[in-house]
DNA sequence: GCGCGACATCGAAGCGCTTCGACGGGGGAA
DNA sequence: TTCCCCCGTCGAAGCGCTTCGATGTCGCGC
């Protein structure tokens, strides 16, 4: 293994030199720079993580906790996680994967475990009241959430704007003439645990709808098309009046259409639908949806940029809210005469 | 931070004692053994991971290489993950995830570049003809792969096998008395890249229906419900007698279902239809699908437990081939008289 | 009763890197 | 010309842990 000293005596400097040339935490002229650079491309030297972690203090590796739960859509999860990934990389991180499925042990683990393994973490899938906030509020390293708890203080979060975002959704359909509207939620088990952006969208769009004196309704919905179905016979059951869906459910948003295209009501013709959901989903579907985008790459991107400002001592904003965008497609239409 | 020498003096031993009594590679005395267990707790102590690897050139930590292309399910693959990253830490390891957009790069980084940051790694989604070979191949660090490359000389792999998966199906939908079938495959440009478990399952479906004198046909299949419909009036437009259907798609297994029901076939009356995929995936449409089980998450376990294997010196099954399993469920049914 | 081995423990030497204080030499100010 | 200062570089001291050889202490056999 090559080491910085290999590089130093190579070069014909002390070795730190090189490290300081490598961190450039002191001035080092451009001609000692550039022979170390030929040196350690020449040698194919790399610096020894631990070794690195250990006098400096540092690791440059951050933790990513993903939960993990019943009900949540993975490959929302999934795209976060990747950006997460790849924005670390850019800023030279690599990024431990922490399922906690260990509850809090596990980042009990990471953080003094095998502590300075990490130098920050970033937390998915944030509840109302998550047991991990005492613990990250606790820890010594910075942290970084994807999601609002019910209480944020002391701690940084990023989330899309899912209040915002379920009211605007109630106000395209509003603003389209509906008056009678459902939204077709996450899994029981969501709300169950009182997850914080489903909750979120619950009050955006009941507020919303208030305000504009709709009749609307809220259906929790696991992700299944049978359930998706079951949904749909009640919604036109109980709404008979119906002319508006907002979607919080990605799994079922299809499944879903289809269910009332087979009750005889058509996506926009009788019903208008809008759907809160990452915006390749809602564009791949036969009848595009008109959607409020779920960016989770940009979330994932946003939360390792908020934490590399914290890491480089910087103040950071506690509370970043992404402004919901809507986006305009097939599934939506004004309100047909009564 | 506490480190090794406060709990030696906490338990009045030496620090090589500690180490000693943790990492159990020399005889401690019971009694002193507890001591020093009853003082790391009530301390808190956390050895420093990097320390740990720099003084024992070995990091407990693991890299996991999840490449992400197109056409890939994601819940498959985070199935896998998770079960890898849950069994690492049963092993006392954890996981760095690399996503590799960045192609071999991201490998070399961790593997000679934040060298000793990872002690192995396991590669998901391997190509029959991997570019990542060499570099795995020349590595000092063992590796496990899930999935078969073309030429697995050298390198320690397992997977389900897919060749019998396909077989499986066939074989079932044969002695059901179906003679006309077609596979309904991965997404084109899974093929293209030429992934091996989708190549396998091709062949494993050709040779059966040649063995079995089935009229036969393979149809890629994009991850839409779009091209589920499509293919399923190609089907019926080129093979009219068709009765029997192997799915090999996650994402269109339902959509297809569902289009060959609105084309007036239903399942299993008029086709019947076997799938490969996860279990809960069959078992939780709306007709629950005869399937070949995907075993995402105990294919994870076992590269763990190969790697561990590996860690430790023990020499390892270089190719592990879990025997697929069919469960029967409700989409498949005898052939009625023609 | 003495010696020897086995067992339990200690002490010290690094692992490869960062960082702090020191140092030499060249340029600007006096 | 002299002094000072600052820029660029060096040397050495650890960071917390593992590991190797050494040491002390029993208990046993002859």
């Amino acid at each position: 293994m090559v080491k910085i000293t290999d590089v130093a005596r190579h070069a014909g400097v002390a070795p730190s030199t090189v490290s300081y040339a490598l961190s450039g935490k002191r001035p080092i002229s451009e001609e000692t720079r550039r022979r170390i650079a030929a040196s350690i491309r020449e040698l194919g030297y790399r610096p020894h993580a631990g070794a690195r972690a250990l006098a400096g203090s540092r690791s440059d590796v951050l933790a990513l906790v993903v939960p993990l739960r019943a009900g949540v859509h993975v490959p929302v999860v999934m795209q976060c996680a990747v950006s997460v990934v790849t924005a670390a990389r850019r800023h030279g991180h690599d990024v431990l994967l922490l399922t906690q499925e260990e509850g809090a042990e596990g980042l009990r683990h990471v953080v003094s475990g095998a502590t300075a393994l990490v130098d920050a973490l970033i937390v998915l899938d944030v509840q109302l009241h998550d047991h991990r906030l005492p613990l990250l509020r606790a820890l010594d390293r910075p942290s970084v959430l994807i999601g609002f708890p019910a209480e944020p203080a002391g701690l940084t979060c990023v989330d899309l704007d899912f209040e915002a975002a379920g009211e605007l959704c109630v106000e395209r359909l509003a603003g389209l003439g509906h008056r009678v509207v459902a939204l077709v939620g996450a899994p029981p088990e969501v709300y169950a645990r009182r997850t914080a952006f489903a909750e979120r969208v619950v009050r955006g769009f009941t507020a919303a709808a208030g305000r504009r004196g709709l009749v609307s309704a809220v259906h929790p919905c696991e992700a299944t098309s049978a359930a998706a179905r079951r949904v749909a016979e009640r919604l036109l059951r109980e709404q008979p009046a119906l002319t508006g869906v907002v979607v919080h459910n990605e799994a079922v948003l299809e499944p879903l259409i289809e269910a009332f295209g087979q009750l005889g009501l058509r996506v926009p013709g009788d019903l208008s639908v809008t759907a809160i959901c990452p915006a390749e989903l809602a564009g791949s579907l036969r009848v595009p949806v008109t959607s409020v985008a779920l960016p989770a790459a940009e979330l994932g991107e946003r939360a390792v940029e908020l934490l590399m400002g914290k890491l480089a001592g910087a103040e950071v904003p506690a509370a970043t809210l992404l402004a919901p965008h809507l986006t305009e497609r097939a599934s939506t239409r004004p309100r047909t005469a009564p």
